[in-house]
DNA sequence: ACGTTGACGGATT
DNA sequence: TAATCCGCCAACG
């Protein structure tokens, strides 16, 4: 089976971001490790903004749970989050307790 | 066609 | 510990 550097990277990306539940987060990171890309995070930014409005685009952070959009943005997607049940530590989300573990994807770090 | 950008991450210095 | 560099790759000007 080929690798397929194409549009169907982000459908991937999409559908990654779409399996995260409610009350948990992920970081760009964990996304494209997780759809297959490993160390393509900056392919999750875009996705994101191909399709922002669809996913639960405020449950992807950036490394250690830091809220990486800047602005007003930061503080929607935060207080998103908090209403989603995702406690907060400081600027950080509670990595700790609310970072997803993907099924049988987990780097074990 | 080419260079720059982007809600990044991790390794290296 | 902080600052810098490099890799990822699609979209944009």
């Amino acid at each position: 089976m080929k690798e397929q550097t194409n549009s169907s990277m982000f459908t991937r990306i999409r559908a990654t971001i779409r399996k995260i539940p409610r009350g948990k987060v992920a970081t760009y990171g964990d996304v494209a490790y997780a759809a297959g890309f490993p160390g393509a995070a900056r392919q999750v930014v875009w996705a994101l903004h191909g399709s922002g409005g669809i996913l639960p685009w405020q449950r992807v952070v950036g490394a250690g749970g830091k809220i990486l959009l800047p602005g007003v943005k930061g503080a929607e997607q935060r207080f998103i989050l908090q209403t989603e049940g995702v406690a907060f530590s400081g600027l950080r989300v509670d990595m700790k307790q609310h970072r997803y573990a993907w099924p049988r994807f987990r780097k074990t770090r």
